[in-house]
DNA sequence: CGATCGGTTGATATGAATCAACGTGCGTGG
DNA sequence: CCACGCACGTTGATTCATATCAACCGATCG
């Protein structure tokens, strides 16, 4: 069990276990001299930290719990052997970095393309999507435990205009993002702002 | 053998066969119903288009070719099962899924993070490596096909202010880039611009 | 009760986009 | 062979999106 805000993992720390987060929400990120930071994912329940760290000696990124979290340890040695006995865990694990890299991709896309607000638009959903396989939602009401700091630091602006854009779009009536809940309004008006296609 | 600017493969298309680019230029994109374009990376001889397209269908991006190309194909199945088979080929396959994912992350946070100098310093910085680890380099001149339009869709600016910054560069004595090579004048200063850390 | 954190809002500054004109080299067709 | 068109890059003027600076508010907590 990790407190919330506590850092799990460290770039170019060297790690024997490769990590499931199990309960609660964390991120990965790089940390710049400089202090800028950009989150790179969000993790939730049942997410392996990355796909390539099966594979890595050190991690090549940070983690840190966002909420209260709890996180699994498996040996590497003990995944890769099975990897190559059970054809089922190869899969599930090409099926997860597939997914990582596509996710990476779009990402890349939305930052060096798109506006604040679709940039914003387009967390947003990826996140709802992700929530809604994992529990039950309902009124259009999602857990939502990211400050507007993390937002910021996602999609690569500062606070006060995620601030600006969040209050927009709570005025236009497309979604509200308060204090650990977020609600949507109008979907279709959220998707025509974020989505890639 | 493929001619300079054909689309080798587009998004969302079924595809039988894993690809190698054996010579020339190429580069993953991304295209976006509006005519925006996201650069995802380019491709040198040698490289895997993708290697999630070793367990992907379909493509999830789309391909050009740069330059002049030349590609191969093999069955995926085969590749598949030659995997189950030999390690030394699982490893290899894991070890370029570790570099582009590194790659991928360390690009979003150009993307979200840097500066436009930054970020074509950090895209230069990233192909010359690239470029080095192919060819013999004589006078710090590079190989260079991209035109300012490339660098501007794989780092999120515009062509004029690519071609702003270029001159920048250019006055400064960092680097030339002219017509077809990339000539690097101060490499520490270079570094100093566009290094991650 | 003061301090701190997260969010809001306004005023102003700035980096990059946009609009526009121009130059140059090159391929193509007359 | 010339002339035209076109792709590519440069440069200047202006606009616009987002950052920065700053003040303020409410909630929470020691």
């Amino acid at each position: 069990m990790v407190p919330a805000g506590k850092q799990i993992a460290t770039r170019n720390q060297v790690a024997e276990d490769v990590f499931v987060l199990c309960g609660g929400w964390g991120f990965r990120f790089f940390q710049l001299p400089d202090g800028r930071r950009q989150i790179l994912n969000f993790l939730l329940p049942g997410d392996l930290f990355s796909a390539a760290s099966v594979f890595e000696q050190r991690f090549h990124f940070s983690v840190k719990a966002l909420t209260e979290a709890q996180i699994s340890a498996m040996r590497r040695e003990e995944v890769r052997s099975r990897l190559a006995a059970s054809p089922e865990i190869l899969t599930a694990l090409a099926t997860s970095c597939v997914a990582e890299t596509e996710a990476a991709d779009e990402m890349q896309t939305a930052l060096g393309q798109y506006s604040a607000e679709e940039r914003i638009a387009y967390l947003l959903l990826h996140l709802i999507r992700r929530i809604a396989a994992r529990s039950v939602i309902r009124d259009q009401r999602y857990p939502f435990p990211l400050r507007q700091q993390h937002i910021a630091d996602a999609v690569g602006l500062t606070p006060v205009h995620v601030s600006r854009v969040l209050s927009l779009f709570r005025d236009r009536g497309v979604v509200e993002v308060s204090d650990g809940t977020l609600q949507v309004r109008n979907l279709a008006g959220l998707e025509q702002i974020g989505s890639l296609h």
